[in-house]
DNA sequence: GCAAAAGTGTTATGAGTACACCCATGA
DNA sequence: TCATGGGTGTACTCATAACACTTTTGC
């Protein structure tokens, strides 16, 4: 039977996180499925402990959700309209209930219905090194395409865009989107990383420019892939 | 007796308000001090009612120190250190107590000391329309210059600089800048209240330039102040 | 006429864009 | 030797910075 103590959290706040990741030239982002209600998709979140940070609950949230620590997160907006969080309270929801009695004493708890402010944090990790794990109330946790993103409860498609927003604003200024790669890699890789961030294409040599002139990069040796054509440089960054 | 209805809010949330004015070339900072305890300062804020949108509960709190409508807000960020809020018990608010038990009952409520998460939000008035109001437990409210910010309760002073870091960023972007001026201004007022903001000095032709290819202001009537001088231009904000 | 402050024009600088060309690689 | 993709150099455009000059105002 899960559990929720209600006595761990504090009332009315809960926390939603936009995890970026990004692989074969699409930027993703993490959804979960839960198991108490059919369809319903929404982001990975969770509520503050009485006596931790919120920078704190949001990395705790994280780390169950990916198995990641030290996450490269910010926290971008609080969203705190008044009837966001109302619960959908269906009939199909009701019908679930009566064949899933294991999920009725969360779900139809006070915890559940009260109101939540949210806080928002977005998230930066590579994609390769998450380990999925689902909590309690997922049915399963995935990995959607930016471009292919379903309808999700409550306000969480609002603050999917806005994270991706406040992740764009901040992209070139703090230098930020190394974090979705692994250790190494190409020019082409960071190109077309930036390509599906922004959703539009940069010229080739200009961005190289543009990148190195950064000056964090390390150029390393030469990244051979058996293509018939010039072998390309991988780059890692330094400090 | 003052009074202070715990049913009415949201627990564990609360507000703080960076105002920004503009006066006399210097960017201000509205604040209040506190009559619970002595030399005490700290930021205009309140709680959410528990009916109500984060952005409008901020509304509303500014009219009650302002009395203003239509205030430009953003909110910037949600502060929430675990002992941020803790409720700073010396022997000199003891003694200070002994002396004024109308607050007693508020001060030493549970209310008062419970954690509280705080929505920070940043407004720009035209300080000629303030009138500024205290609130209950005010003793005062007065703009402080931004150069002579002295050390405020709990972490406001981080909230301060917080929400003068983001007023700079959104600055350019948003356009903002004009909600500090009255209806029509110079040029060069314009000038002073962005050197003011940014504490920094700009080149006078080249600054005109560029606040003119904004494209959002319209060129007035001259100003003949009765200096012996060539007399500037009014300008106001079109759209 | 003079000083003070406002208006405007002209040239430098630097970041970003567009175009072109050369080089390495494996079939 | 050829196609492919990677590396690099140069000229152009545009926004901002720096400098200079002219105009208006009241004494």
């Amino acid at each position: 039977m899960p559990t929720l103590d209600e006595n761990l959290y504090l009332s009315h706040l809960s926390i939603d996180c936009v995890v970026f990741g990004y692989a074969d030239g699409d930027l993703k982002v993490l959804l979960n499925k839960l198991s108490f209600f059919e369809e319903s998709i929404g982001l990975p979140g969770g509520f503050i402990h009485k006596n931790e940070d919120i920078d704190q609950a949001a990395k705790r949230i994280l780390f169950e959700r990916t198995s990641l620590e030290n996450i490269y997160l910010e926290q971008f907006k609080a969203f705190g309209k008044k009837n966001r969080s109302d619960f959908i309270f269906t009939k199909k929801l009701k019908n679930y209930l009566k064949l899933n009695s294991d999920f009725k004493a969360i779900i139809t708890s006070n915890w559940m219905k009260q109101r939540f402010i949210s806080l928002g944090y977005y998230a930066l990790v590579d994609i390769n090194k998450v380990k999925v794990k689902k909590n309690i109330l997922d049915e399963s946790a995935e990995w959607y395409s930016i471009q292919n993103i379903p309808k999700l409860i409550y306000d969480h498609n609002e603050i999917l865009f806005e994270g991706l927003k406040s992740l764009r604003n901040d992209f070139d200024t703090k230098l930020i989107g190394f974090n979705l790669l692994p250790e190494t890699f190409t020019m082409k890789d960071i190109q077309l990383m930036y390509e599906s961030v922004f959703e539009k294409t940069f010229a080739r040599n200009n961005f190289q420019k543009k990148i190195l002139d950064f000056g964090i990069l390390e150029r390393l040796e030469k990244k051979f892939t058996g293509a018939a054509n010039k072998a390309p440089y991988l780059y890692k960054r330094i400090q």
